[in-house]
DNA sequence: TAAAAATTGTGATAAATGTCACATTTATAT
DNA sequence: ATATAAATGTGACATTTATCACAATTTTTA
C-alpha cells in the first residue's frame, strides 16, 4: 500500500463515476483537493469491517471482494467488485464504522474521498445526489437477485452462474484467472472448499471448462448456462 | 384497494419519513400534491413485478411483504416491511420496471408519489437527498448482513432468527400472529412448507416456543438466540 | 534451494434438507 | 351451512452438501 506520486487529480480522471460526471470544474477541483489516491496489492486489506468510516472509498483499477464476517465467525463474499466502482459508500452513511471489509484481488488503486467534502457535494449538487441514489439502487437490486439466486439455486447452478460472471462480466472472456483460491470461491457461493472442488471438477469431467489451477476456460457457455437456470 | 377519502395531506403527516421530515411547509405542499394515499387488505397486491415504475411508494400503515419471483418461478420474500417504510424507491431509480413485488401482509396504506415530484424535491434540497441515501444505504447493508445469515445459518439457526425478528422487531411482543403461511414464511427462510413445519413443531416440543396454528409465544428468548447465534 | 506454510484433491461418512404422497384441518365462497 | 379450496401435518425416502481425515501439490519464506 502506497501513496500515489504522479500527478492525479479528478478533473482528468479517466475512471470518473457517473455522479462525479456531473460535477463542474469547480467541484471537481474541491474533490481533488479532499482526496487521496492509494495503491494497493493483491491480497491487501482496503477497508476493514469495524474500522472508523471517515472517507467514502472508490476504486478506480483493479478487482476487489467485499466480504463480511458472518455468525460464528466465517467470512462470506458478498461481490466481486470490477473497477471503477465504490466500494465504500454504504457503510459510511449508516455506521460509525465499516460493517463489511473490502481485499483487492489484483493490484488496485482506490481514492478515499472524504466524507465532508463528499456530503457537501450532495447537498450542493442535486444532480450528484439523484446520480448517486441511482447508483445505491442498483446495488441494492443486484443484491436482492443475487441473494434470490443463491437461496434457490442448487450450488451447481449457482457455481454455473458465478464462472458465467467471471467470462461475461469480469473478463469478458472465456478464458481467465480465477482471481480466488478454491476456499474464497466457496466464501462466494456459500459452500465448503472441498464442494466446490468437486462440482468444478464434474464440470471438467463433463467437457463445460477446462482448467488448471486457477485458468479456467468456459467451452459450453450454453450448456453452463443451462445448467444455471435450471439445474 | 381504495382510494383515501378522509383528508390526508402530507404536511400534518404522523408517518412522515426521514428524508420527508427534512421538507419545509412548501415542499410538504408541492408533495402533496403530487401523491395518492391508497389503502390495500391484507392479501393485496401494492407492487407488481415487471410493472412500469412511475411512482415511489411509501407504507404508512401496515405490514408487508417484498418479494421476488426467483429462477424456476418460485417466490421468496426478500424482506418483512414494517411501516413506516419506504418500499418502492430502489427499482424507479433503476429501471423502467420493478424488479420485485410487494403485497400487504395486514390492512395497509400506501403514499405513491409521482417520480418527477420525488426527483425534484431531490435535486432541490440536498438535505432530503442526504436521508433518502441514508435509507438506502442503511437497507443495502441490512441486506447484506441478511444474505450472509441466510447462507450460513442452518436451517434451525435462520428460523429462530426470524421469530425473534417477529417478535423483537415487527411486534414487541412475544406472543404474536404471525402474519404468513407456513409456506410464505419457508418463501423467507429459503425453505420448504414441511421442513418449516417439523423445525417449528420441533422448538415447540423442546418448549422454546407455544404455537397454535399461526399465534406464537417466545417462551424462551434467550435459548432461542442461543440457537440463532451457534445453529 | 530447502523447509515451512498454504492450497488443493479425494474418499468415506454423516447430517441436513428436499421430495413425494396422503391425511387432516382450516378458511372461503356460494 | 355446505361445498370447495387452501393450508397444514406427517411419514418414508432420496438427494445434496458438509465434515473429517489425510495425501498431494503449489506457493512462500528463510
Amino acid at each position: 500500500m502506497e501513496n500515489y506520486t504522479e500527478d492525479c487529480r479528478c478533473e482528468k480522471c479517466a475512471f470518473k463515476s457517473l455522479p462525479v460526471s456531473v460535477l463542474n470544474e469547480k467541484e471537481l477541483n474541491f474533490l481533488s483537493k479532499n482526496s487521496i489516491h492509494i495503491k494497493f496489492n493483491a491480497g491487501e486489506n482496503i477497508i476493514r469491517q469495524g474500522a472508523f468510516t471517515t472517507n467514502i472509498a472508490y476504486q478506480t483499477v483493479g478487482l476487489s471482494k467485499i466480504y463480511m464476517r458472518g455468525p460464528l465467525n466465517k467470512d462470506e463474499i458478498i461481490k466481486i467488485v470490477k473497477s471503477p466502482s465504490f466500494i465504500g459508500v454504504p457503510s459510511v452513511f449508516t455506521d460509525k464504522v465499516f460493517q463489511y471489509s473490502v481485499a483487492a484481488l489484483t493490484k488496485s488503486e482506490v481514492c478515499f474521498i472524504d466524507y465532508k467534502c463528499f456530503e457537501k457535494l450532495l447537498v450542493d449538487n442535486g444532480k450528484f445526489a439523484i446520480e448517486l441514489v441511482k447508483v445505491l439502487s442498483n446495488d441494492l437490486i443486484n443484491q436482492f437477485y443475487s441473494c434470490v439466486n443463491k437461496t434457490q439455486k442448487s450450488l451447481n447452478a449457482y457455481i454455473a452462474e458465478m464462472l458465467l460472471y467471471f467470462s461475461d462480466k469480469i473478463f469478458n472472456n472465456y478464458e481467465f484467472l480465477l482471481p480466488l483460491t478454491r476456499s474464497e470461491f466457496a466464501q462466494l457461493v456459500g459452500s465448503t472448499r472441498e464442494t466446490v472442488t468437486r462440482i468444478l471438477g464434474d464440470f471438467m469431467e463433463n467437457g463445460l471448462i477446462k482448467m488448471d489451477g486457477k485458468s479456467i476456460s468456459v467451452l459450453k457457455p450454453e450448456l453452463l448456462d443451462k445448467i444455471s437456470r435450471t439445474g
